[in-house]
DNA sequence: GTACCTGCAAAGCTTTTGCAACTGG
DNA sequence: CCAGTTGCAAAAGCTTTGCAGGTAC
């Protein structure tokens, strides 16, 4: 069973989550750093690094990394989806031709000139799946 | 104007590409590079790194890399899009309710389990476009 | 009081780069 | 030939971890 952790709001912590909540941006951690220092000039970059984590882990916030941390490489140099099991973090061609009409409907929505999309379908793949071990 | 540059078909380049054509799969360099030394091996990680790299340059295969290297965070816990700007790398929400339909019409295509989606959409922000400058 | 947290420094990993030797066209 | 490429080793990022001291509750 997973291990019981109760967390505290440390100072630290508040202002990690108040100033990450301040912004519309989605900053990496190095940014998130710099901007939390303004008001903690000690904080250490481990301790921002400890607190996105336990803070994602409670749900105050997210952590984006789609493809995961590391690179991938795919030998179709063709634009398609992907689908990715969550539990052994394999990653495989998804059977689904190309939403066209998606980057159309986001276009009078956005200031920015829509070029693309990518999609990334998530679950758990046969090998994963308990009740077909 | 883009430096050109004359590439040559190397044995490495040939077998590295040969490889992850080979392979449905979407492996990481430290995968692809493994795979290779059963053929060459002698070769070095570097040469695959940049060998990939070139590959990709030449669009002979992807490099994916849908939220860019680095970790991002987000201090909106809900489930939502993103468009990122090509050229500053900057990562916005984007203005676009779910595609709740995504995951119904994958799930009698694949033999996963789908359990959500991630989609980003790709352009250039306001202050990247030329035009507007 | 004590489990959790912090800052610092060091370690860990993936990826990139400098360099001298090598090679494909 | 010689620009492009390779292997090796070192460097460069980003992220995690060990540890001793500090703190929230």
């Amino acid at each position: 069973m997973p291990k019981k952790q109760n967390h505290r709001m440390t100072n630290q912590r508040k202002i990690i989550l108040e100033e990450l909540k301040k912004v519309k941006t989605h900053p990496r951690a190095d940014e998130i750093y710099k901007m939390v220092r303004k008001r903690l000039p000690h904080i250490s970059l481990a301790t921002v690094y400890r607190n996105l984590e336990v803070l994602s882990e409670l749900k105050e916030i997210q952590k984006l990394e789609s493809f995961g941390t590391l690179k991938r490489f795919d030998g179709t140099p063709e634009n398609h989806y992907h689908i990715r099991c969550i539990k052994c973090d394999r990653l495989d061609d998804a059977p689904f031709s190309l939403e066209t009409g998606l980057e159309k409907k986001i276009r009078p929505l956005t200031s920015f000139t829509v070029i693309g999309h990518r999609l990334e379908f998530i679950g758990i793949c046969n090998e994963c799946t308990p009740s077909r071990k």
